[in-house]
DNA sequence: TGACTATATGCGCATGCGCGCATATAGTCC
DNA sequence: GGACTATATGCGCGCATGCGCATATAGTCA
């Protein structure tokens, strides 16, 4: 068991970049396309530090690739992969609550996306 | 936008109880089958008022399930697709790095159960 | 009821983290 | 080079969180 505490520790810190609110908007912001910093800020209605901290962080951390042009920087996601993941977990969210919920719609909202790709 | 923001913090919420690396070594102890507290806190080699206090943490998020006989508690995992999801992340954290990481095969180390199920 | 086991929780501490402010770095254009 | 834009970062603050200690609650058994 002590072996696989570097991997425990590893699989955490992924999550952990997943468990804020600011980083999974700019994930659903830039999810579809690659998005400027100022961009992203204006989309979040954030700040220009708050972003780039986070965009720094996620990149760090090998969710998100990153790509210069000039005086910009573009980033993406970098693994297409964790977007379903985000979305299972959408739908497990949503799931295991009452329909009436408009929390619920709002989960469901972010799902249909997916059915550009998969069913 | 602005909607959406319960849902961000929904989610948020959720990948922030996957953020611990107490937490996954729960979820990986328990992912084959329920146990007792005792049983956990004897796995981990934790003290016991911290496995109890993750366990309950994680049976208030929605996590693990909770099933009382007598004296004693089990808790489980709650959604199987979530087991699912973890094994997920270890394989994207696994890909993205140097093959001869000790921390890469302990990644792939918690993937063969998988097998048990889907490729 | 009383002793015992199993689990949960109030309290305080130390650490980590998100944030804003100001500033630094890097690139473009004149 | 100088002014301007775009992005990153050092610093400090306030808040959340993981932890251990002690204790509370709940169930079993004699």
């Amino acid at each position: 068991m002590d072996e696989l505490d570097p991997v425990f520790e590893a699989v955490a810190a992924y999550f952990s970049m997943l468990s804020e609110p600011t980083r999974l908007r700019i994930m659903h912001t830039i999810c579809e396309q690659e998005m400027t910093v100022s961009q992203i800020v204006e989309a979040l209605g954030a700040t220009q530090t708050n972003v780039s901290r986070h965009l720094g962080l996620m990149h760090r951390g090998g969710v998100l690739a990153r790509r210069k042009d000039g005086n910009q920087v573009y980033y993406r996601v970098a693994d297409v992969a964790m977007i379903d993941i985000c979305r299972s977990v959408c739908n497990r969210i949503a799931g295991q609550m009452d329909e009436s919920k408009p929390l619920r719609r709002g989960l469901l909202r972010l799902m249909p996306q997916s059915k550009k790709r998969a069913a």
